[in-house]
DNA sequence: ATTTTTCTACGATAATTATCGTATTTTAAC
DNA sequence: GTTAAAATACGATAATTATCGTAGAAAAAT
């Protein structure tokens, strides 16, 4: 059977607010805001509108039980992940997930337990594909 | 020293053109469009505008020398992929290249020589983290 | 030579995404 | 109780991207 996929893909000013929501859980818009605003200008009302937009999507859900509404996501990260690196092997690695793992151990983040981690993983993935 | 990074990043559908620019090396704009054509419904035009404008932005040059004009990739492939890689690091796999690796690695079309492949890749890496 | 095909040029528009301002309501502070 | 602060709703607009149609030039086919 394949594994579900996700009719349309966040834009990445979404996957910004996905990672936070997915890091803390669920958030108010401030708190969202506030975490945005470390790496870039956001005013409030942009992030508002654009986790509204979201919730409609149905990317995320929301309650609004209190004033302060909680927004949480209803995607599953892992599957985001999965879809969006099963598209980047596709349009920009010629098909091969093994030139994108290669691109990625050798950021400049991967460190050796990284690489030690790695080795195990390959190992047991050899189990069922050999 | 920081490696160069490119001012604005192809969107998804210029991806697809410079993929196949790489792939075959300067063409022109119906080799590009017939190519497109294979995974998707494209009218020639549109197809054309595209690489028009790509040219513009200075992702492609190109030789009009000929009635029939041939594009080139500027950007370089490699580069491409590493200033992919690594914004996805950052905004989607929460700055964990290894999450990243294994999610690619996991991919269905990772075969058993991939990972024998890969292994080497990691202990040639480990000398220079250890 | 005429017709048909194959190009480029270029503008128009649709579609999507991102940003923001104003109005209104609710809560908190004083 | 009045004022100030903080929240949502919502529309408008900017910015970007994608798509396409028409015109006209050049080449090829007949």
């Amino acid at each position: 059977m394949e594994a579900m996929s996700i009719n349309k893909k966040p834009t990445d000013a979404e996957l910004e607010v996905l990672q936070i929501l997915w890091e803390h859980g669920p958030s108010s818009v401030r708190f969202v805001n506030t975490e945005l605003s470390k790496n870039r200008e956001v005013v409030y009302t942009t992030t508002l509108k654009m986790m509204q937009v979201m919730t409609e999507k149905g990317f995320l859900k929301r309650d609004t039980s209190q004033r302060t509404h909680l927004y949480e996501a209803t995607l599953d990260e892992r599957m985001v992940q999965e879809d969006i690196v099963d598209k980047l092997v596709d349009t920009v690695f010629r098909g091969s997930p093994l030139k994108l793992a290669m691109q990625a151990l050798g950021h400049e983040k991967a460190s050796f337990k990284d690489l030690e981690a790695i080795k195990k993983i390959i190992e047991e993935l050899e189990k069922n594909k050999r």
